[in-house]
DNA sequence: GACGGATTGGACAATTGTGTCCAAAATAAT
DNA sequence: ATTATTTTGGACACAATTGTCCAATCCGTC
């Protein structure tokens, strides 16, 4: 009934179930959240979802307020991780920087953007950032405060080697990251979920343009 | 009390307010739709907002699902007017190309994009889009599914011109649109207004980025 | 098997919201 | 000035939601 574009976050490293109904909780609220906005959101729904007693969830996370900043910072996290996970993988010192960056790129949209944590933080940011203004500051300082000029160092390394030319790096990381998301928003906007196939041609048509853009003249 | 960043787009076409109390209610529910989403707006406050019996909200209206449709409706055509509107103005022939397009693609940013109708809309379907899917069904119609083809449209005749070198333009559409909205993102996702005065830098840097991907080379 | 902590479901008061009805008042039209 | 139309504000029934309280129950541990 409620097959919704909008899927749990699920972490599955706190299992089974049974053991961890305040994890159960959390995913449910993440759900109910993103799907309703904080003010349609209503304790049973987030308790009949979760499989859980409502009073369970004011046993163990307090009140609607409480319960939805422990959900964001819950996400903030676990997005912030997938990030900086792929970006372990960026090629600093590519043979064939086409073709790695392309890979990377598809890496970075699966695991980081595309991925549930990320599209969920996306939209409740979007949806009730105004809200929660305190909340989002620290939103706003693990995700695009420390993200962005991740990007922008490895670029900035990739022009150092001689592989870009690059005036401005945290430009460039911001153009590039738009690259990446050209065709994602216009499809999440409403909920279609992009399809696995499609991904790899984001990215390949993303790194095709981000280098016609910045690779070296000549 | 309630100065949110999301502001109402006035129509000052149809004026004085007292004449028009549709309208005032219009603004208001557009207001209110933006900053609570659906479920947690409530009549109550666009009444007041409106400076409105909440009767008269139902007399004229009808009930809150209708009400939103409606201000979708408008906004909807508002923001298409204002965008082709501003189409007209795309550089199909130009002197030169990086003075006239980054003009253009300020005037895109300050009417079309950055706007409130274009900012209403944007967050109301990423909010609401799973509400009302037949209504954004439309949506899609007369946003994306007209704006994009258009500019990619203007794209190719540049490229038949010899000023630029296109594969795909629909692609090439959809990435300058997305080297537009770099910032904006960035800038938007919470509350913050983009100054007037970072518009022109904005339009430009896309602009630079993207002729540096699309010209012809040599 | 008995203990203790967590969980449950149900009842509860208080609040808030929707949508309707209606008589009084304001506004516009004739 | 009189009539027609809107608007108003308040009252209302009804449903949903929040947060609390509590007795019954489950579950793992000793």
């Amino acid at each position: 009934m409620k097959n919704s574009s909008a899927e749990l976050p699920r972490d599955y490293d706190t299992w089974p179930p049974a053991q961890n109904k305040r994890q159960a909780i959390l995913n449910a609220a993440a759900d109910v959240f993103a799907q309703e906005g904080f003010g349609g959101a209503s304790i049973d729904a987030i308790a009949a979802r979760a499989g859980v007693s409502r009073q369970t969830i004011y046993n163990q996370l307090g009140d609607k307020d409480n319960l939805f900043k422990v959900v964001v910072a819950e996400i903030t996290d676990r997005s912030s991780a997938g990030f900086f996970r792929v970006l372990d993988t960026f090629p600093v010192a590519p043979q064939d920087l086409e073709t790695e960056l392309t890979q990377f790129s598809a890496q970075l949209l699966r695991k980081a953007i595309c991925d549930p944590n990320g599209r969920w933080l996306r939209k409740v940011v979007e949806t009730e950032g105004a809200r929660f203004p305190e909340l989002f500051e620290t939103w706003k300082e693990y995700g695009p405060g420390k993200k962005y000029p991740a990007i922008a160092a490895r670029l900035a390394q990739l022009a150092h080697g001689g592989h870009l030319e690059i005036d401005d790096p945290a430009l460039a990381a911001r153009q590039y990251m738009a690259l990446l998301a050209t065709d994602l928003r216009y499809d999440q906007q409403l909920g279609r979920q992009t399809p696995e196939s499609e991904i790899d041609q984001m990215a390949a048509n993303a790194t095709r343009t981000f280098l016609r853009a910045f690779a070296p003249r000549r």
